[in-house]
DNA sequence: CCCCATTGTTGCGCCAACGCAAAGTTCCGC
DNA sequence: GCGGAACTTTGCGTTGGCGCAACAATGGGG
């Protein structure tokens, strides 16, 4: 069996402070597995056979409520860890994880989770600390669901896709994957139509440039402006 | 100095799986601090000199945005550990926490978290699992604040509390602190007018009996209904 | 015991955002 | 190259919940 190249990985902060030998070790376990775009990794509720590692692509998480209607948990980009499911105790996957482009992973079983904590203590102090800037960025969401209204939750959205997953293109930031309305909507807790009229509102005042699941940040300053101003009154400008 | 008795915290899932030789080990390098009913634990920003659990009492942590508003982040219940900031590498601590009623805590220093880690490894984990629960009750509050309206959140919101520190009474469950519909409004992302208005309501039916700083659920069952009830009802209709 | 700060209640006007509806646009498979 | 599915835009009427305001009730401190 073909192991991937420890190189690829070591930088990772799931692996930080392992050596080439323990890195080989850890990788013999692991397989690599593509996923097509819009194919899903697992589902909501599947018991949780295996832990990934994003190695290429893009990976959307999304919850379903029981009314049917979808929220995006995260986005998860390249060298980042999902699925984790079984080491913070759970035995189902509690989201759904789709990859929305042509994707790589690394994936283990869950099985072999506990054994390689028990050889590798620092395996889960690092998950621990990547579980925590993940709970510290959900507050961060729901601090911002409880305070700031619509425009200001997108903007702050689409600050942190371009920061996460942007690609410098001739006239701004591109976000890096196909992402639509919908998705927008769904990761700052308003509908497809507000978010759209928000979008072409900036548009039309140059701050992005759109497309069909495509979003480009030509002003990201300007956009970040908008994300932080302090309703407070400092006689700024709004509606044209 | 006189250590904590080992039966007192052997239950708590933070020392799962250790024996009293253990447990004393760890306990030695603790001290219990009492603090007073609305005194402060350690506020936002502040460096993370130590971490906690909660002996007895209830701690609030909530988290200020720069334009000054408020918003609950949880209620901490006696057994559950708090303030672990260090643990999960941040420097600070990302929240303010308070009592919220004459409160008794076990405070180590955050420096000893590593040594105790590396002697402990179970710490790890244990603290791992705790955490990983706490980011699925924030995701759960993210998708209750994407999808529902005020007011089964606010159903929501007294029905955790209730479960996580309501006392038996004579007519029903009492929340089991001081809470003020400012903090509710604070937890569940309104304002102080609207919960008032909604726990009016409830009262009015005779679903709670309100008082100040004091909430008595009399009709736990009906409350949960609210909360619960499928207003749109398909099962079915989303394509992502 | 009384005072006053804190907490809770309620009426009223308003607007951000939703829901519905309908049409336009882009992409993909056949 | 055609047809349909998926995505996007935009107008319009409605409303949940916010902001303001004024008042009432409660309980702790002096």
């Amino acid at each position: 069996m073909a192991t991937v190249d420890p190189s690829l990985v070591a930088h990772l902060p799931l692996f930080a402070g392992f050596g080439t030998e323990e890195l080989n070790d850890i990788l013999r376990e692991a397989r690599s597995v593509r996923f097509a775009r819009n194919s899903p990794v697992f589902e909501e509720g599947q018991d949780a056979h295996s832990f990934f590692v994003l190695l290429h692509g893009h990976v959307r998480a999304t919850k379903t409520t029981p009314a049917g209607e979808q929220v995006v948990v995260r986005y998860v980009a390249p060298g980042e860890t999902f699925g984790v499911a079984m080491a913070i105790g759970l035995p189902r996957y509690p989201a759904t994880a789709t990859a929305v482009d042509d994707s790589v992973v690394l994936a283990w079983p869950s099985t072999t989770w506990p054994r390689l904590v028990a050889k590798f203590p620092a395996l889960a102090t690092n998950t621990l600390q990547t579980i925590g800037s993940r709970l510290q960025e959900t507050h961060t969401r729901v601090v911002e669901m409880s305070t700031q209204q619509v425009e200001r939750r997108v903007a702050h959205a689409l600050l942190r896709l371009a920061k996460q997953s942007g690609r410098k293109v001739e006239h701004g930031i591109e976000i890096d994957f196909p992402i639509s309305r919908q998705d927008i909507a769904q990761m700052t807790g308003t509908t497809l139509h507000t978010v759209s009229r928000i979008l072409s509102g900036w548009e039309s005042r140059g701050l992005i440039e759109g497309g069909r699941q495509r979003i480009v940040l030509r002003e990201p300053h300007k956009l970040f402006v908008l994300a932080e101003a302090t309703s407070g009154e400092d006689g700024s400008l709004e509606r044209p």
